[in-house]
DNA sequence: CGCGAAAGGTGTACGCCGTACACCCATGAC
DNA sequence: GTCATGGGTGTACGGCGTACACCTTTCGCG
């Protein structure tokens, strides 16, 4: 048989193509389903074709966070050290939100990739060419901890509300009895009339929220010339406002 | 065979045996080690034999994270209600460090637990009471996160360093050419003489720093009247200082 | 006292998973 | 023309969670 005639002489894989394949099959029906016989099969190969691209699954994840992070990519902004901060960690969310399996995949890995790497570096020169002391971005880098990949690391997500109207009733005054500083809470963001679509509160003002009240926080001990206290009292308090 | 004959007829399971069992497995091989096979063997019965108490692995290591919860339990602190939530916190972090695979299991769960809702109930009761809006304390619970349970959620951990002190020279050089910043901001604590033991940066340190951070920031909203902003404008900046 | 139901432990089996290992085939260098 | 090498294949192993049918022990109740 000719090659022409040949059920149309596929193109070999090659280690692109399994990351790519993996990363779709990710994004699409969640990393949960993603096995190597899955993937092979989505690939039109037997399972064991994949190792001769990747040593082992660990390692494919490995290189689709590595890709993931590449994807994220700030915009221009002012050469104010707080918004370029401020539009790197909004950038790594746009990107989170566009894989929502890729927070799970991250936090597993073991060290940092190089991509990893090249986005903290960005990070870090940019805090410290605002003329932040190297100790203090240093905590800061810290405090923002997953925030700067994007994500808050919510840890326990209001799960899906009851449906049944009846029953979100009762669910509610069993919280009003037994929770009621965490319903008032839950529901204080609820009340504002211009809120977000649907229930449960705004992803996107919590998140930035918190990451202003952290680049606010870094910014003030920086004017104020924070400098890192001795540890043999226990803890470098932030101090008194 | 009579009863007093038999093997020392075993106390029969039940499901607190199950759970604690479980709990000194993953306490001292890690949960990556916790299979329900290998807990029936340590339990000297059939795997299935735990179905009869726990309905399937979910349940169980809900059963798991809710008992890790419990065991949280902050000491009476001053009326201050900054001081009040920062013992909560720190009681959680001296839990979790007991028990180093408690967060992996805590991140997978999909609803609070009995035990979690008490825990925020608390937390947020203490906010309140020390006057802070039920918005504001909402933004704050937010931006505790995950370190409200007493784990900072790093993301990337600086994994073990190479031994060879010739690897590790070269690993030093490497990132002194590609990631500067990176290694001058991981070096810049390390510098410190009166540091903490071992490499790396005193997590205790960090994670205060950044707890502290947060609940100064909240008093400072909370003494300047902080109110939720309008959501129209894309966000509720925490404003300039 | 006897019996029947329930509670609790057992054995077998299924379908997934990651991957080790031996194999084979096509390509291209010499 | 030979032969090494890179890449796809087939089979198989040991692990996992757990469905299902079974058996035994226990205990309430007539």
């Amino acid at each position: 048989m000719t090659p022409a005639s040949a059920p149309a002489a596929r193109t070999p894989l090659n280690r692109a193509r399994v990351v790519a394949e993996a990363l779709a099959t990710a994004d699409e029906a969640g990393l949960e389903s993603l096995s190597m016989r899955s993937l092979a099969d989505r690939l039109g190969v037997v399972p064991m074709a994949l190792y001769k691209h990747v040593s082992n699954k660990e390692e494919l994840l490995d290189a689709m966070v590595d890709a993931v992070i590449r994807e994220i990519q700030p915009r221009d902004v002012a050469d104010d050290w707080k918004e370029a901060a401020r539009e790197q960690v909004m950038a790594a969310r746009r990107t989170m939100l566009q894989h929502p399996w890729a927070w799970r995949a991250i936090e597993t890995r073991e060290a940092p990739s190089p991509a990893a790497l090249d986005r903290m570096e960005a990070m870090i020169g940019t805090l410290r060419s605002g003329g932040l002391s190297a100790p203090l971005v240093h905590h800061v880098m810290h405090t923002l901890g997953s925030r700067l990949w994007g994500f808050s690391q919510e840890v326990f997500a209001t799960g899906p509300q009851p449906t049944d109207p009846q029953a979100a009733q009762e669910a509610m005054e069993m919280m009003a009895a037994r929770w009621p500083s965490v319903l008032e809470s839950a529901m204080s963001t609820l009340h504002q009339q211009d809120t977000a679509v649907g229930p449960g509160c705004d992803d996107e003002t919590e998140f930035t929220f918190a990451l202003d009240l952290i680049l606010d926080a870094a910014e003030r001990l920086h004017t104020q010339g924070w400098t890192p206290g001795p540890r043999s009292d226990g803890a470098t308090r932030v101090g008194a406002p």
